[in-house]
DNA sequence: CTTTAAATATACAAACTTGTCTATTTAATA
DNA sequence: TATTAAATAGACAAGTTTGTATATTTAAAG
């Protein structure tokens, strides 16, 4: 697969975008900003994205396919059903490790733009609803002691990953992650 | 305790500030806005506030205070121990009920200010280490059976909460706090 | 080599941003 | 009632915002 001539000037437009909307926030992230790091015309981002809000749009699209691959190919690494469910807490403290405790994507975008786009609410419901999705099945064949019922166990594996990285994104350490993890095991 | 002239002014401002702030967001709701909801000059509210910053460090600090209280007043009302716990759940979902699933007040303004002011980041962080303490002496208090140490309780507790929250204002609704709640009642 | 499409730089519009300043009115106090 | 402090309306500065338009250059394909 070549890469087209466009195709390069999207993906400057996107790698900026996503590095600047996660690192400093989207509403605070000009247009103007996002062409000049990326060093590409203006006139190109907006051939490409309709508006600033498509380009958020394509930000959040990609990285849930992006996050998602990663996280899959990390869980199948790995054999054992239930340490697959660890997995996931190790996958995660692992990335607010290497982006600087800076949150999840999702979770800022809907605090940021969620509440007056339903578009990218949608796009934020979406990802988090495969992930939950995700969460169920690793539950469903893991074999874990039952002391909680299965959809209890993947309420609680959700809850506890994403409390896990605000708490890592607010005190900027990952021992509430690490905390998880040792939770979850207990209870497995 | 009789209000002051610039009490009623400061009070405006405040609660316009909170409601905006919490609704729409803190970085697209201008100093414009606020003068004009609030229905007051701007002359006022640069007298109270020598900043936009300073105006969200004051709301956040008034938040603090106000959101503790009534906690506690809630959890007082409780006699049982393990009781008291629940209660916190309880209390977070009737909150995302009325504010329209908004999410929490402090995870919002982190995630649209916290990554570049240190003294926003700075007041959160002390919120929320309030309300970790607060857990942990009511979970020390509780006489739960110690499946979990004190200090994985509290951690999961704690994580529960935000998590939920976060679910709450994702998915607009309060499914997951309500399951928490359950899944604690379980482990105590 | 010529055509065609894409990317470029730059100027521009219209609105909005935070914050300051002046001049006037209101209201509490001495 | 006279003084004093506070609140008001509104203009203003300097910069930023998103998005459009124009004219030029680059580079790929026929």
């Amino acid at each position: 697969m070549i890469k087209q001539r466009g195709q390069v000037v999207v993906d400057k437009i996107l790698d900026t975008a996503e590095r600047l909307f996660f690192k400093q926030g989207y509403n605070v992230t000009g247009i103007n900003q996002v062409i000049e790091e990326a060093d590409i015309a203006k006139a190109s981002l907006y051939k490409h994205f309709e508006s600033k809000t498509d380009l958020l749009l394509a930000y959040l699209q990609r990285t849930h396919e992006r996050w998602f691959d990663k996280l899959g190919g990390d869980v199948n690494k790995v054999a054992d059903p239930r340490e697959k469910l660890l997995t996931l807490f190790d996958y995660h403290r692992e990335r607010q490790l290497q982006n600087g405790y800076s949150g999840c994507r999702f979770i800022k975008a809907n605090d940021e733009a969620g509440m007056s786009d339903e578009r990218v609410l949608a796009e934020i419901q979406k990802a988090k609803q495969h992930f939950k999705d995700f969460i169920a099945e690793l539950v469903a064949n893991s074999g874990h002691q039952k002391l909680l019922t299965d959809k209890e166990l993947t309420d609680l594996i959700f809850m506890l990953l994403d409390g896990g990285i605000v708490a890592a994104s607010i005190f900027k350490q990952a021992d509430d992650l690490q905390s998880a993890r040792t939770i979850i095991q207990k209870l497995l």
